[in-house]
DNA sequence: GGCTCCCGCCACTGT
DNA sequence: ACAGTGGCGGGAGCC
């Protein structure tokens, strides 16, 4: 029966990233919760310390978190999203006005807070081995280019390849090539991808983006859903998180379990998912057992625990929903482009349905 | 068998 | 010196 007579105790589908993020996010997505230390959801999710960094930091690319401190984070939370990919955008359109043709696309210029704590114009650029031109001269130096690879670029350079262009689907080894033309080095492409993968799966349990499959061939792929997906044709399967109601703390949450190859009989860490319920055009599902349907989101094995609050009459609190137009307008950034003025109305309408989610909760503070 | 991508070593970086 | 970060790629699950 068994191939290698183990005990299976290990599956590599439990440790994921994806899964992880879920999880940290359910953790923390809650009445408040501001700020976060590395230590406590290292602990807390049972994990170690590495991989929390790893969707540390692509949460921070898309504004969910922000680092406050050494070993520190603040809570952003989803509202933060629209404005992070807007300005992505905008990042992307500006550091990049020529239309890439899928070709030689230069690398995605870095960086998105104005944190000029490099003083100084800089005069050594010993950087070679780049392609990107950049715009902000601040290059150079080891740091910088330790900071080209970091997960938190290439995170961003790879939403950017969709908030920048027309693009939907992508493969991640085509956004690989794309992201820093290193294409030839396969060594290089490989750890490249590697990368991306690790970054869509965070991604996807988000809902940012989904996997699918390229249109002309059967290769996997990724396509870019964002914060209510533009469907091409018609169809508008649009996932957005929402926030997860309280989960119960009974239990701990925790992912300790066992190692990749070892046996381990500790607790069997099965952790309660992240229990979202997702809404489709304004109304909510619970995937629980999507399992034929479409495909099942990447939640993972013991996926979300029915939670429901599905009879989503009893929450509406009327009181303290602000009035989105003028919210609209006070964050409305003045664009003189029509297809911006789009992509924002766009945003705010996710937004709108984020928000009065989580109206009552918790404040979302914009700055 | 190739696609995915977890694990953790160890180089950096900040203090 | 030390602790916090996080590139990086070997190699094992998964399909």
């Amino acid at each position: 029966m068994e191939s290698s007579s183990r005990h299976h105790a290990y599956s590599r589908k439990q440790k994921s990233l994806g899964l992880l993020c879920s999880n940290f996010l359910s953790l923390y997505n809650r009445d408040g919760i501001n700020s976060i230390g590395l230590d406590d959801a290292a602990l807390r999710l049972g994990v170690e310390r590495r991989r929390i960094y790893d969707i540390v930091n692509v949460l921070e690319s898309v504004g969910v978190l922000a680092r406050k401190a050494k070993n520190q984070y603040s809570w952003k939370g989803f509202g933060a999203i629209p404005r992070a990919l807007q300005k992505l955008q905008e990042e992307g359109l500006r550091d990049n006005c020529n239309s890439f043709d899928g070709n030689d696309f230069t690398k995605i210029s870095d960086d998105e807070d104005d944190d000029e704590r490099f003083s100084g114009p800089n005069g050594s650029q010993n950087d070679k081995s780049n392609t990107s031109f950049n715009i902000k001269s601040s290059a150079s130096s080891r740091t910088e280019n330790r900071r080209e690879k970091s997960l938190a670029l290439l995170t961003q350079n790879f939403v950017k390849l969709f908030v920048c262009s027309s693009v939907d689907v992508i493969s991640l080894d085509e956004a690989a090539k794309l992201l820093l033309g290193d294409a030839h080095n396969s060594s290089i492409m490989r750890t490249k991808v590697r990368r991306l993968y690790d970054i869509a799966n965070v991604l996807s349990s988000m809902n940012l983006i989904e996997k699918t499959h390229t249109a002309d061939s059967r290769k996997p792929a990724f396509r870019w859903l964002g914060l209510g997906g533009r469907a091409k044709d018609g169809s508008t399967h649009n996932l957005i998180i929402n926030e997860s109601r309280k989960r119960s703390f009974g239990t701990d949450v925790t992912n300790i379990s066992f190692k990749r190859n070892k046996v381990d009989s500790s607790t069997n860490g099965q952790m309660k998912n992240a229990s979202f319920a997702h809404e489709i055009d304004g109304h909510s599902i619970l995937e629980q057992d999507s399992k034929d349907g479409l495909k099942s989101y990447q939640f993972g094995p013991f996926a979300p625990v029915t939670v429901a609050r599905v009879g989503n009459t009893e929450n509406n609190n009327p009181k303290r929903v602000h009035d989105w137009e003028s919210l609209a307008s006070t964050y409305r950034p003045h664009y003189q482009n029509q297809a911006l003025k789009d992509l924002f109305s766009h945003y705010m309408e996710a937004w709108k349905s984020w928000y009065s989610e989580v109206a009552g909760k918790k404040p979302i503070q914009i700055s």
